[in-house]
DNA sequence: ATAACTGTATATAATAGATATATACAGTTG
DNA sequence: CAACTGTATATATCTATTATATACAGTTAT
């Protein structure tokens, strides 16, 4: 598990440990069920509190990538595959919804969103 | 002019002012060259600092809803209607930038994106 | 010209949210 | 029971946002 803090990067810690794990896991160098270093070996590894990996953890969780078993430690989570689509698909329907409103507000038809749409998708 | 503040309203007053008088210029309420109360003016009125109104001031200039000649006061500028039909324009855009990134990873074809945003327009 | 108004510029106070932390706690394992 | 695991609560620090006061400079009408 290589895990790099950039303290120019601007990012906070925990952000940049959540990102980097979480791309690990997506990539696929992280399977299901593996065990992520506890948060107080990473802690120590990184220098930093353990507080600030396990807020980067709580992240992982909260959003389905890894799980956690008290007193023994964090894994990989199943369907992060299945996951992150919904998790788009659900941003995209968002950015139809805000697409829906402003295109009632400048007297946009269907057929014109849908022509600036296909422009977009030849690039 | 009628500027109502809210203080439980959550968004911060100098927004509250913006919001009313861009709102007020987009109804037609006021109309091109029309006065704007002096900074001062609606300070007292309101009971707030000059520096707020003056802020929200500063904001519709910066979007181009007023302008100003110091020492004298502020003003309703032209060409509103089509400044915000771009600006709606470029968010459009925005949004579909977001879409097109978002589909790629989901392996959405166009006519996906085209049914969702259809679905979305028959409401 | 001067009093009363206009907007401007700079510096500052108050607050809230984000970030990172220490410490004390409770369960698991060998 | 020693050494590890994650949890919960409280706190310190910092930054951005919000609102402000004060001093300044131009315009207008008396």
């Amino acid at each position: 598990m290589n895990i790099f803090i950039d303290n120019k990067s601007g990012s906070p810690i925990y952000d940049q440990i959540y990102s980097q794990i979480k791309n690990q896991i997506i990539s696929g160098a992280l399977k299901e069920d593996d065990p992520l270093p506890s948060i107080r070996s990473l802690a120590r590894d990184l220098r930093i509190s353990f507080i600030t990996t396990k807020r980067a953890y709580d992240e992982l969780e909260k959003e389905g990538f890894i799980y956690t078993i008290p007193a023994k430690g964090c894994y990989v989570a199943q369907k992060n595959i299945e996951l992150l689509r919904e998790e788009k698909l659900q941003k995209i329907e968002e950015h139809i919804g805000e697409i829906v409103k402003l295109a009632a507000a400048c007297n946009l038809s269907r057929d014109d969103v849908i022509s600036m749409l296909t422009f977009e998708m030849e690039e």
